[in-house]
Order: structure tokens, then sequence, then C-alpha cells
RNA sequence: GGUCCCAUCGUCUAAUGGUUAGGACACCACCCUUUCACGGUGGCGAUACGAGUUCGAAUCUCGUUGGGAUCACCA
């Protein structure tokens, strides 16, 4: 049989790391398996639904690379894949659930069965519609009196089911509520339309959170009761903010975009989200989508949760942008050079000194605005004991550099490097007290990307030596 | 509260009864070096606790503690 999976995200606006670790999961069996991937929309919640959703995870999916095989914008022969355009069909397997036992007609109000219950005490709702007959509830539902379609637990004992992750996992019946399957609005619940589109859609490996484990016996008893197999089960730890919490909207927590809009790189956000919670075996930690096809396997996805680390991720970023060709990452950095630079650069140097330095895209501006202005800055910054220099010695040596630069005629940093050294060796000094004060003289700063000769071919000859005179007048 | 699940360095994890408990991130030190970074070398650092089984337990069993999930006409 071929392995089928499905992600099936409900069209909330927005989509989070978890969200993202599980279609992947998904993904990656299906296609370690010569599978298919499914997406389908689950948006029977008609109070949810935001507008421009359905973009995003479609945006999401293909800027990792993560095509699927079916789905609402290609289609397949198991559609339509969006299940409110499905509605007629839960609602016929509903009925024909209640036929076979499986659900019955109750026709009270949600509030009355929410009074009823009580979590603390542990006491369930009863419903008394349970004991109509069925014609006395389908006269009833003739008349117009709303109804919902419920599931009827009619086993007892323990339920026993395999979970490829967590091993068997037993759950006593009188544990399960019989929950709405069919809405009064017509629309099913997620415990029902799951159930009907796996069933129907041929799904082989059902792969969600573990919050879904208490509730799968109920699923198994829908699958049992209409005599049909149940899938798979892989049920995968949460994606964890910290140990207390997981990660979410509400918090405020990073979405897969807002990583993006940061300038972590899409295959290095898949990369890290996919070693959380499962590892290959051995050491190796950098995976494109194509390695992961080779080497997943589902049987390493770990139990326990994962607390996701942005200080890793920004590691493993910038190992990706290092990998990157010389032309990629320019390119990809060219737009935040243009944030806070607006004078003429050697811009082509300047990623080629930003590139090995550079871990999140969007440090760029920080790094490198010294570039556009010198910010304003104490003549303290001129004393470097390694360096052996203070202000008196850079103003000595910066005067030297200011006439030994003037006569380059070619402006690349080899030529300025050894120009500069030269003139060190000439004048019995250390290159640093000739280096160190022309980069605070070019930038201000005491640390920056690159030394002080690549600086000068970054901002070019004039304004070089224009920095450099401004820097002699702030000593003097 | 009932039920279910989880528990190895700060974090992600390896070790399917026998290892000085391994790797990665972070941190620290040193080397490289025109600062910073990159790269290299080394260091710090964990089996939650208590019993049991066993010649031998991170690994199996039980208990304790801690955490999480679930108990919606949300998914």
């Amino acid at each position: 049989m071929k392995v089928r999976t499905r992600f099936a995200p409900s069209p909330t606006g927005y989509m989070h790391i978890g969200n993202l670790r599980t279609a992947l999961y998904e993904y990656l069996i299906a296609k370690t398996n010569g599978g298919d991937f499914i997406l389908r929309i689950e948006d029977t919640d008609q109070k949810r639904f935001v507008e421009g959703a359905e973009e995003i995870i479609y945006n999401t999916l293909k800027r990792v690379g993560m095509n699927w095989d079916e789905g609402p914008d290609i289609g397949g022969n198991y559609g339509p894949y969006v299940q409110s355009e499905r509605k007629p069909l839960y609602a016929e397997y509903a009925h024909k659930l209640v036929e076979l036992g499986g659900a019955h007609y109750c026709f009270c109000s949600a509030k009355e069965a929410d009074e009823q219950k009580d979590d603390e005490q542990n006491i369930k709702f009863k419903d008394p519609c349970k004991h109509l007959s069925l014609e006395e509830a389908r006269a009833r539902i003739a008349a117009g009196e709303p109804y919902v379609i419920r599931q009827t637990v009619h086993k007892t004992g323990t339920s026993v089911f395999h979970d490829v992750v967590y091993g068997d996992i037993e759950i006593d019946y009188d544990e399960l509520d019989e929950g709405v399957l069919l809405k009064s609005d017509g629309f099913p619940t997620y415990n029902f339309a799951n159930v009907v589109d796996d069933h129907l859609m041929e799904i082989t490996h059902v792969v969600r959170g573990n919050e879904y484990i208490s509730s799968t016996p109920k699923y198994n008893l829908i699958y049992e009761d209409f005599g049909w197999t149940p899938p798979v089960y892989v049920h995968v730890p949460q994606v964890m903010k910290d140990a207390q919490h997981k990660l979410s909207k509400r918090n405020g927590d990073a979405s897969f975009q807002d990583l993006v809009a940061k300038g972590f790189l899409p295959e290095a956000v898949l990369n890290y989200i996919c070693l959380l919670g499962w590892n290959p075996g051995t050491d190796e930690e950098i995976f494109s989508l194509e390695d992961l096809k080779k080497v997943f396997k589902m049987e390493r996805i770990n139990k326990s949760p994962a607390i996701f680390d942005i200080t890793k991720l920004t590691w493993m970023n910038g190992c990706y942008i290092r990998a990157l060709s010389s032309e990629a990452f320019h390119e990809m950095a060219l737009p935040y050079y243009k944030q806070v630079i607006t004078r003429e650069l050697n811009f082509k140097v300047l990623s080629e000194v930003l590139q090995p330095r550079t871990e999140v895209l969007g440090q760029i501006p920080e790094e490198i605005k010294f570039l556009e202005n010198v910010a304003d800055y104490s003549v303290e910054l001129y004393n470097n004991k390694k360096m052996k220099t203070d202000p008196e010695v850079a103003k000595k040596t910066l005067a030297l550099a200011y006439e030994a630069l003037k006569e380059q005629s070619s402006w690349d940093n080899d030529t300025l490097f050894a120009a500069l050294k030269a003139l060190a060796e000439k004048e019995g000094l250390k290159n640093g007290q000739i280096l160190y004060p022309v980069r605070i003289a070019l930038s201000g700063r005491e640390t920056t990307p690159g030394g002080a000769t690549e600086l000068a071919v970054i901002l070019g000859k004039e304004e070089t030596l224009k920095r450099i005179s401004e820097a002699l007048q702030k000593l003097a």
C-alpha cells in the first residue's frame, strides 16, 4: 500500500514552528517511503477563519521546498481538499454512524452539557438524548428542532493502540467523553472530519501533536464502528518555548515568517526544527531537505518535548550563510545594506568581509551603519595596550598613514595593507600602531567587521582620507 | 481532581545491561590574526530522587518528586 500522509492545518493566519515541524515529519515519512504528501485545509470552525491564511500556508511550504502531491490548489483524486467544501459528506457519514450505533442525535444545548460536567470532580456529561429512540429523535429533527450528533461510546474496558513514537497506549473507555461529531450548524468537528477525511483520502500515517493521544481511542472507535482500518499513528512531542510553556503565538513567540523576516534562512530554520525531537543517530547536524529524505526514520523521533533554542538556530543560520556562494550572499545582503547606506561603497568587498561574520541577515544594518556616518566617539578609543597605541601615538601615525594612503593609486586590500606595513617597518613602529588608529578613525568603533585596510577599500580613497583628516582634527 | 505522557550537561541530543556517559550550541582559555569574526586546540558541564532485579543499571521493575497534555458545538 502506498504511504500517504497529510498536513492538515486550520487557516488561522499563522504558521508556527511546531506546525511546520509536524508538516516536515509528514512530508519526510511520505517521501522516504515513496509516498504522497497531501495538503488539506481544516476550516470547519467558521469563527476562526482568517482571510489570507491559506496563502501563508502555501507560501511557507513552498519556501522550504515541501511540495505537496495533492491539495486544494492542485487538486488530486481525493478532493475536494478543503473541509468546508466537503460539508455534505460529513453529514452523510454522521447519520450513517448513528444507524451503525456509533453515534446518536442530541438535542441538548451546549450550555446544558457544560453545566452538567465538572473537570475537577471528574463528572462527565451524561446525555439524556442517548436513550431517545431513533424514531423519536428523527421526529424531532423533522419538526425542525436543532440537534447535534454525538459519539456513542458503547464499549467498556481498556482501549489499546500502538503509536510509532510512544509505543502501546492504554486508555479506559469510560475516560472517553461522547463528544459532538456534527455541530448544529451542520459542520463536523475536528474529531469527526479528521477521521472521515483520513479514511476517504486513504491516509496511512497520521502524524500530529501528542496532545491528541488521549482522544485517539475515540477516533479508533469511529474507525471500528464504520468497519474501517485505522492508520498508523505517529504522535510527536511538543516544541516548547521553555520547560513550562509551549511555543505559541499568544506568547509572542516567533513564527516561521517572523524568523525569515529577521534574516534567518528558510533552509536553516527547517534544518534546525527537524532536529528538535529527532536525530539521525550520527553526529551530523547539517541537512538539506534532500539529505533528510535519505536519512529520516520516523522510529527515531523522540518522546520528550524539546525547547526551541534561538541561539543554536542562530549558529546554524551562520553555517548556512557561510556555505552560500559569495554571489548569493551578496544578493541577499544588498537590501540590508540599502537600509542604512546611501553613499557609494565597494559593496562587493563589504560582502566578502561580512559573509563569515554574519549569523543573521538582520544584524547587518547595525553592523555597518558606521560606514554611512561615523558616530561621535571618545579619543579614549585610541588607547589600546596590546596595540601599543594611545591618542598621542595615533596623532602621529594617522598623519603618516594619511600621506602614505594619499599616494596609493590602486585601492585594494593587498596593496593598502602592504603599504601600511612597509610604513610601519620604515618608521620602526608595530603594525598595530598604524592599523589600529586607522581603523578607529575610519569607523569610530572599537570593533568592526574587517580591519583597517578592508574598511578603507570599502569606503573608497576619498572618504578614507576625509575620515583620517577628521580624526586628526579631533586629536589636535 | 481523573486519565495519559515525559524525565541524560544551561539547551538540542547519543549511548537498544558492560563506554573514563559521546557529540553539538552556549560559555571560558589558548592558537591563528590589522580589531571583530571565521578556523583550530583544550576546558567547564548531565543520567531528578529512592528502592529493587542483576556479577554488572542512564538503560529493566516499582515508588517518590517535578513537568506537560487532556477532560469544547477549537483544532
